[in-house]
DNA sequence: GATGAATGAGTGTTCATTCAT
DNA sequence: GATGAATGAACACTCATTCAT
């Protein structure tokens, strides 16, 4: 059944963002999309031309958010450095809860042959968001708040504690027996945690 | 060609642990497997009568370390609880160092229908080990090493500090500019930082 | 190649009742049946879902002339005895030569594992079509036309001189040295003989 | 593990015959041979040459009886054409309840492709023992025993008769409902039920 | 735009057969 | 003679993709 104008491409690219990112289904087949979104399966090759490049489509339109995020947090001067992290955290945990397989999505195509990296970050704004970061983290490290290390380890540090629960979470519930409600506070209550945990005073 | 002895079947089993939890391709076909292995495809049915049973029996050969691990450790009364985390961290840094796919795999799996969970341990080991964790971590935290936080979010942050880095190198690898013997280096240096971004004191 | 309209699945069904039942090819592949239909091997499965499912199709729709003529004739009171038979061995006979294989194939399925069976009947019209039999038997034996049987055996009787002729005319033909045209008419003068045998009287 | 001295390639041609012929397994693979047998699969290429020539070799095997039999039988000028008749009936219901599915077997094969017949009668046995029965039967016509009918519709009955109902056995059983024990008993009975049928007088 | 029919390349699997031991 | 390992061809089946309508 034909939805209203043409917002099928928008049905179709949902539905597929639903099953790849929030159900983790990688293994998913275009007629198991096509089904869910209750549209036909050559419809998916008129809008996208073809499965893959449905998969760029949805993987751009899920980091979009994440990118523009960190942009505008990183580059800007008027935020403190707690409060960028503590944004980014905040940020990027909602992020995980809303889309908990879109990275290992990513990860997973990344290691085929072919795949085209769908991130649009250059070098030199890379180097300057590590750079912006370092200053302010020695700062915190001189002041005993954080524990030496790189930005880098920092970066990873942060990124690893909020991002990896969102995805283990059929896993972290098999090992500690916590049902969905439980396991979805746990993650939200990290925001606070983590702060804790990157930062002493 | 045969191989000597009969070690055909420890070949195709490596070759597949090789690929799916080292190299991460997740989609790696059955022929892949076997050409890689330099053997016939038929011979992967041979020995493992069909590829899902072929997953089982790779991933339950890699859980062994880890499972062992956990076990002789946690349960000990002998040893201390920084030490048993700072052997934890370890063991599982060096492991996912090894396979840095096998949980990602898990997980893409485990959201298929159909598939069998390949842990063996008992919802009685589960409370006990999180019990004895929750004991040593109430000191920690009255002590003020630890931020007041649950045992089940002290082990989550233990192991995503540990798990992510390792299966998400390409992503920060691309993110960073970091080449492949520096990224293991920081990997490796991250065993002792955990445990200062884990312990305050 | 598409053909007009959409009569693509009846060609494949008709092209497999033609190679399984008249050919007696048991072992007819899937490619060998798209082959002779001149369609691709996926379009079996696009509407049949499988080669399985193909058999029951095809048997289903043999076995309707055949299990409907049974019902129409036996279940009737208005025609006698003798031309309930008559009809049933001339319907019968055109169905084996029609389709000589079909029996064979169902009773070769029957015997692998797991094979479900195409019919309909139901225990109480069996009962029913057998009790009905053996009224009208009883008579004729009282009157001395057929010899002492039961009804389980008058069927048995029937059925074997009609269907056995039929796909047994490789082996016939060669232990007598019959061409096919003179078989085929063989077959058909059974219509009567096989009444006279039925029936003395 | 082998059996003693040479009596393997018996084994397996045991095993082959009750497979094929008792249980009606068309389709069997060596493997199930194999392993029915208690023997290595390699060992039915050593006695046989392969798949095929088992089939050869178990079939000659099985004919050997009948096709005996069928000599003896018809040459003699000593037995008369009613036990002629009754002899043969018995031993082939004898040689179809020992071996239900041995025709359906041949017939299915002789559709293949490829396939060499195993039968040894030569054209000029065949035409005398076709002539010795006509002369008899012609008696038993004009008698107004037997109904008018060729020498070859006769045999085709007598054959009809007692080779159908042993492989259609499953689906004779499902229609009437007849557990194994007294369908067999059943099929024992129509020894004399046939010759009442064939002959009347 | 939308659909169902149709295709072809690929994927897991089976199996008769071969061979070194 | 006997075995288990190994092979290659064939098989049913899947699925992204194309195309006529």
């Amino acid at each position: 059944m034909p939805v209203l104008d043409a917002q099928t491409e928008k049905l179709i690219k949902e539905t597929a963002m639903r099953i790849f990112f929030v159900e983790g289904k990688l293994h998913a087949t275009t007629e198991m999309i096509a089904k869910e979104a209750g549209v036909n399966r050559g419809l998916i090759h008129y809008y996208f031309k073809g499965r893959d490049r449905l998969f760029q489509a949805v993987f751009t339109e899920a980091m979009l958010v994440v990118d523009r995020g960190i942009q505008e947090l990183f580059l800007s001067k008027k935020i403190s450095f707690r409060k960028k992290i503590g944004d980014f955290v905040e940020m990027f945990i909602d992020q995980n809860l809303k889309y908990p397989y879109m990275e290992t999505f990513l990860i997973t195509e990344i290691n085929r042959e072919g795949f085209k990296f769908p991130i649009s970050m250059t070098p030199d704004l890379r180097k300057q968001l590590l750079k912006n970061i370092e200053e302010d983290l020695k700062k915190e490290i001189k002041e005993g708040n954080v524990p030496k290390m790189s930005a880098e380890q920092f970066v990873i540090n942060t990124i690893s504690l909020c991002a990896y629960p969102a995805f283990a979470k059929p896993l972290f519930q098999q090992v500690m027996g916590i049902n969905d409600a439980a396991y979805r506070k746990m993650i939200l209550d990290r925001k606070n945690l983590i702060m804790k945990v990157l930062f002493r005073g």
